[in-house]
DNA sequence: CCTTTCGCTTGACACCGTGTCAATTGACAT
DNA sequence: ATGTCAATTGACACGGTGTCAAGCGAAAGG
């Protein structure tokens, strides 16, 4: 249906917004700064995607693309212990989420008002649920995981310790170095689900 | 400056802020619905407060009042050992955190857009930091912290993980009833921050 | 060389929610 | 009756999203 136009000029719409998000802290960007961003005019962003949730979503998928983010998991799926699954898993999700944080937080704004975005949102967290389910599922079959942990808590757990705010929440607020953040990530994961630990 | 104004009035704004912030999630509600609710003209609230972060600022004043917030706090501040100290600042906060959710959710989601909403909710974090801080260095004093904790980071810890985005997302998208939340943010404190537990 | 098509531009406009303003009403006091 | 005062009414500006219609320039095809 859009596949008329020119795909450079999608190419450089996605790019402005990607470099927007990142430079406003995934807030503050208009279609209007997009367009001029891209060097065309408002409308012909419209051309290209039907509407603003849209163009954030496609964003998503270009971030993700330019920075081979599925291939960070080979790690995880690679590790051979559930402890070693599980440092690789917030390994990777530690290395993903600086880069999709600006685009990430302009979708969770929008949230509340638009259900397209919402749940473009949701599905990434539900995948996202996904790799901490096989993490802890990975423990549990060593029987390493925690007395007193089922594995639905646990998972549970992690997931909500690896949202997107608590990330902003440490780094920006408490002021964690990137660094900071895997580090005391690693450590409170295994200290809460590794038997033992 | 606006004493002059009714005040049963301006209650009759704040009680209908708080009812339809609650009903709607604190989301999707306008200066308009309240004025209609309250039972005046939408014109009539702004003779009352200055705009709606406003608003929604002096409705979490009265939330306060109307559920004694601070009187939820003695038992902590009463507690003998930094352990119960913990466990009796979280039972505080876990009982804190649905009342304030809707119109702490309202204040998060205008935060990007308003300044005044966004460090008005920052206040309240930092306050509730301290209480964080105190717990943790109780703990401390009674040389329980866990080893490979220093204060700073244990608070920092603690206060992320009580932050209400988590409590949203663990008893609305994870379904965990308030008591399953109130039970393991404790199991899961004491196991993150208690020497040998 | 003329015409069509295509990708984009230009400018106008509707919609929504917030916030502002001026004129008015109705009640209650002095 | 006069004034004061809370609140009403209706109009309007603004900013951001999304829509629409007309036009323009370059490239392609006869």
């Amino acid at each position: 249906m859009m596949s008329s136009l020119n795909p450079d000029t999608r190419k450089r719409i996605l790019q402005a917004t990607a470099d927007l998000l990142s430079e406003g802290g995934g807030t503050g960007v208009r279609m209007s700064d997009i367009a001029k961003r891209a060097g065309i005019s408002r409308q012909a962003v419209y051309l290209h995607f039907a509407n603003r949730a849209d163009l954030l979503i496609a964003t998503t998928f270009y971030v993700d693309e330019l920075k081979d983010s599925d291939g960070r998991l080979a790690p995880s799926r690679a590790a051979k212990t559930g402890t070693e699954r599980l440092d690789a898993y917030i390994e990777a999700w530690a290395g993903y989420l600086p880069e999709i944080y600006p685009i990430g937080k302009a979708l969770i704004v929008m949230g509340p008002t638009d259900e397209e975005a919402r749940s473009a949102w949701a599905q990434r967290m539900q995948d996202m649920r996904e790799g901490c389910e096989a993490a802890i599922n990975a423990l549990k079959r060593d029987g390493d995981l925690a007395p007193g942990m089922t594995a639905q808590l646990a998972a549970d757990l992690l997931w909500t310790l690896l949202l997107l705010p608590n990330w902003e929440h440490l780094t920006q607020i408490c002021g964690w170095s990137q660094n900071q953040y895997l580090k005391h990530m690693k450590a409170t994961a295994r200290r809460l689900f590794v038997l033992g630990a």
